[in-house]
RNA sequence: GCGAUUGUAGUUCAGUGGCAGAACGCGCGACUGUGGCUCGCGUAAUGGGAGUUCGAUUCUCCCCAAUCGCC
């Protein structure tokens, strides 16, 4: 059968399971880490590179590719897959996290949202149903409905607002999306995932995870974290929200990518992720290992010999030493760059595989224990 | 040797007769659906001596050093 979603494997004492998402352009075994390409690459690693880590998919983001006749230029490329040579699945997201910058945010009303384009400073009305035909453009795999994101400091009232508008959105995108697409066969098209908001309010996720659910989209996306609130307040809503999805769904959580918050999803059954976390983090100087996160611009590593990680066998941690990667990040050559994010992106993957194994053998929740002792 | 100019944080430069600033560097921290790669905190200095003055990094003189020019 043709089915979007399957599961395969499921954790008797948590809510983890393993499934496979079938898209147009192949199939990925979940759960997923997606690093982030906003212009249709990550920044300092090819697509050969993430594919050798077996990396499964990454997301683009539509708003800001059309910003820059990206969503043109891939359009008359025949797609973004082709465009990046990439091997893997391409998610978009809408472009509604952009609400966030407010260099390029505007306003948003019912209709739209009003961005400004900062290279040539006209202002960009995007509709839910411009949104979907940029997403159709570059013709990504899984395609985001355009949310209106609140803020973490905005009152239950304004949030309250913002996840009704995105409600009315998403149906708007949903209809769109299914008539834009109404000629392609089945196997052929783009998914579309709907992006559920509320804040922290338990109340809003609810009565928004609802409303979505009658709207019967092929995937949910959970939204508006990483934005200031406490790990606890988050998980709260994700456990709320994942215990009224549909269980053959597949749910993404959006923007989420530390390695505690990764495996703490992963025991409640979200099966993606994404985040810019690790490939910004590592050119900042953080990086993941086996031991918990590690400063390596530290004075400490000045002259230290030994890998980023002994227990990772990236090609980093194999070839290189902690006082090489530091010294190249420290004079901004692109090489340290790319090796602090090859590093990262590798780990988080080999995590989530990990993470599989453990589900597999039962013993998931010891496997999460036993991480998070080392990154308290 | 003579003349001119300049000596302020590790560096490049502000500034002031009354608490000496910045940028970069260095140290530490942050980073969660990345427009332009950052943000926060910390660190650290008036070349030496004498004089004027209540008080000098600032004004005067001497020494030392550097740079430029002329021999």
């Amino acid at each position: 059968m043709s089915k979007t979603f399957t599961i395969t494997r499921r954790d008797k004492k948590t809510k983890a399971r393993i499934g496979k998402l079938k898209t147009k352009s192949g199939i990925a075994e979940t759960p997923f880490f997606m690093p982030v390409a906003t212009r249709g690459a990550t920044k300092g690693l090819t697509s050969e590179e993430l594919h050798k880590m077996k990396v499964q998919a990454v997301i683009s983001n539509a708003l800001i590719l059309y910003l820059r006749n990206g969503s043109e230029i891939i359009k008359k490329s025949g797609g973004i897959k082709k465009f990046m040579a990439h091997k893997g699945i391409n998610f978009t997201d809408c472009g509604g996290f952009q609400m966030y910058s407010k260099q390029i945010y505007i306003k948003s009303d019912n209709k739209g949202v009003l961005f400004r384009n900062p290279i040539s400073g006209e202002k960009l009305f995007i509709t839910p149903e411009k949104d979907m035909e940029i997403q159709l453009d570059i013709n990504s795999d899984v395609a985001m409905s355009l949310d209106s994101m609140p803020m973490y400091e905005h009152s239950k009232k304004e949030i309250e607002e913002a996840t009704d508008k995105t409600v009315m959105w998403a149906k708007r995108c949903k209809e769109h999306h299914d008539k834009m697409q109404e000629n392609i066969p089945r196997e052929k098209r783009q998914i579309l995932f709907g992006i559920i908001q509320g804040g922290i309010f338990e109340d809003l996720r609810k009565k928004a995870t609802e409303e979505m659910i009658k709207l019967d989209f092929e995937g949910y996306s959970i939204g508006g974290f990483g934005l200031g609130e406490t790990i606890e307040e988050e998980f709260n809503v994700v456990r709320a929200v994942k215990e009224m999805l549909p269980e053959n769904k597949p749910v993404y959580l959006m923007g989420i990518g530390t390695p505690i918050e990764i495996l703490k999803g992963i025991a409640l059954g979200v099966d993606v992720f994404d985040s810019r976390m690790p490939s910004q983090s590592a050119r900042r100087g953080t990086l993941f290992t086996s031991e918990g996160k590690l400063k390596i611009l530290n004075e400490k590593y000045k002259f230290d010999q030994s890998p980023v990680d002994k227990n990772c066998d990236c090609f980093v941690c194999k070839n290189y030493t902690k006082a090489f990667v530091r010294y190249q990040l420290i004079n901004d050559e692109v090489i340290g760059k790319k090796l602090a994010t090859y590093h990262n992106i590798y780990f988080l993957t080999k995590l989530i595989e990990r993470a599989k194994r453990a589900i597999k053998k039962g013993n998931f929740e010891k496997f999460m224990k036993d991480f998070e002792e080392k990154y308290r």
